[in-house]
DNA sequence: ACTCTTGATTGACAATTGTCAAGCGATCTC
DNA sequence: GAGATCGCTTGACAATTGTCAATCAAGAGT
């Protein structure tokens, strides 16, 4: 039965076919369920080239391996959270392996659940930061009609691997939808030269989209240990400081929160360029992904404070906000 | 660092929260890669529980592994194919094992098409058959907003097992869509029944939904072997005999064809309720699925007539269809 | 014509995964 | 309350899969 065995290269294999052998692996061992072995044999190829085939499908996502976001939301601890928070949905993801650091699983996650939820024409409102990043990275191609996905925070000076725009220009990508950036900085120097930006025709506009978004998502940071927004130096210790000597613990999409989820406004914000808390919780459903113990006051900040209807987070943070008592 | 190993009927568990260890499975298996053993371990049960759950967590579609249908489009045949019958697209399933029936296989094949090409506010068209009925069982459960699927051939009797209406409810469930059935036999005793039939309000507003289809699905029969409109008792060999006289060879939502492709009409036509091939002609986008070298003859006559634009069939097939001669 | 480099392929071995019969405990029946 | 039954769990073994260093083919450079 089996074909005689030919090497790939001997086979007229005109380069834009050379995908051939991958996807028939791939469909061979993922959905007709044959062993490498017997996919090897039809193929006419080693094991071992099998498994290199599968790997490369994998890579390629010539095959999709995922886990449902809705079957995450309808385990217990995050139900336990649902209704705690008043959240209309929640993701826990389990404690794992300790390989991948807390903000690429979750971002894993987040990038589930965005699919899950992205609806035809939504416009979606995406902060920046490890975690969005992470998220948008590992978000599966997949095709929206109609989204438009805005950056709702100015930029910051951006390193080599992280710049703000990165976050936004790959999800809409992977869903082929419309990107709309910010032009502008995350912080100007003075407030005069923000009411200058402000009138700018464009930013006016991008403003009034931002302020049409049916979703949002952001990340949480710390003010105490060094976020992204301070190692990028977007925010510096000094400029921070009135803002902690006023409560300040936690910062969402550039703004600052006390403990108790209330604003912390100072200086600062008549300097900075996108969306305030206030316009943030005007929009339907604001997807909060972060997670870490670390995390936990600077997230039960963003709960309390009602900035958030979907949480993503990881398990020993959802315990410890469970536990919390208020 | 493993927690002590307790069994599952000794934790609290409400039966409603039954699925948490086989979600967690699932994630950290899948998503995280851990291994079968380190999840055991983190979970606190045997590394064979852990194979259980995962079995699960498939079956349940937790986790859910595809082939992108897009990447088996871009296999050589597949283009071949497209080339020489003027298709938009084209899947050709590899040939595989033989344990699942070659319908099966290209039901699931078609089933990954339709969700990648059907689009919000379709109106899908859908015959009924044995292929299509695989098809609408592996179909992957996803939200299509808007869509709806209408049956475009009246019903037979149905077996036990299978009635022309699970064609369009199993699909219409699994994408959420609205579901228009038949309220009418696929084939009447007698012409003026046809029309006193086709007089009915419901009727009448059901065929004008018809004929505004974006998409439609069908299989293809053979007229010489036992095909399920034979076996269901839709028709009869003295019904077709005469129109196999006049060379027709092919079936396709109940209406016949020759060897050309061109429609063989006859006094039966006149008593069927359903789609005529002219209008399944006028319709936009039109899914063909069908293998199996028996249907060869049957196939080309379909693609010769024009009739379908995307088809999905298997590799044996698709090289007789292309090696063919007009 | 010879050698070097690059990238794909392979066989042999190690690790992981699937199977299955036996075990265990909860619940039901008499 | 003994015994039967059902469903889930487990340990041990078998099968499958992943790894890796060695090999091979083909093209580039001298």
């Amino acid at each position: 039965m089996a074909q005689p065995r030919v090497k790939r290269s001997e086979l007229s294999t005109p380069p834009e076919f050379a995908g051939d052998p991958i996807v028939w692996a791939a469909w061979l061992y993922y959905e007709e369920r044959m062993t490498q072995e017997e996919v090897a044999e039809r193929l006419g190829v080693s094991r071992a080239s099998v498994v290199n085939f599968l790997q490369e499908a994998r890579d390629r996502n010539i095959v999709t391996i995922a886990v449902a976001s809705r079957h995450l939301q309808s385990v217990q601890i995050a139900r336990e959270l649902s209704r705690r928070y008043e959240l209309n949905s929640c993701v826990v993801i389990p404690q794992g392996s300790d390989e991948l650091p807390i903000y690429e699983r979750i971002g894993r996650a987040g990038a589930r659940l965005l699919l899950d939820i992205l609806e035809p024409n939504d416009v979606l409102g995406v902060s920046w930061g490890r975690t969005v990043l992470s998220l948008s990275a590992e978000l599966a191609e997949a095709k929206m009609p109609g989204v438009t996905v805005v950056q709702i925070a100015g930029s910051a000076i951006g390193t080599k691997e992280f710049s703000p725009e990165l976050c936004t220009t790959n999800i809409a990508y992977r869903i082929g939808g419309r990107c709309v950036n910010l032009h502008a900085p995350g912080i100007v120097s003075r407030p005069d030269v923000k009411k200058l930006f402000m009138q700018e025709t464009s930013l006016v506009e991008q403003f009034r989209l931002i302020r049409s978004c049916t979703k949002v998502l952001f990340g949480v940071a710390n003010l105490s240990d060094a976020s992204t927004a301070l190692r990028s130096g977007y925010m510096t210790p000094e400029k921070i400081k009135p803002y902690v000597k006023r409560g300040a613990i936690a910062v969402m999409s550039g703004r600052f929160l006390d403990a108790e989820g209330h604003p912390v406004l100072g200086a600062l914000d008549e300097q900075m360029i996108g969306l305030t808390l206030d316009e943030i919780a005007q929009i339907p459903e604001r997807i909060c992904v972060a997670g870490g113990v670390e995390k936990i006051p600077a997230i039960r900040s963003v709960l309390r404070g009602g900035y958030a209807t979907i949480l993503v987070t990881d398990e020993p943070t959802a315990r410890a906000l469970v536990d919390a008592d208020d």
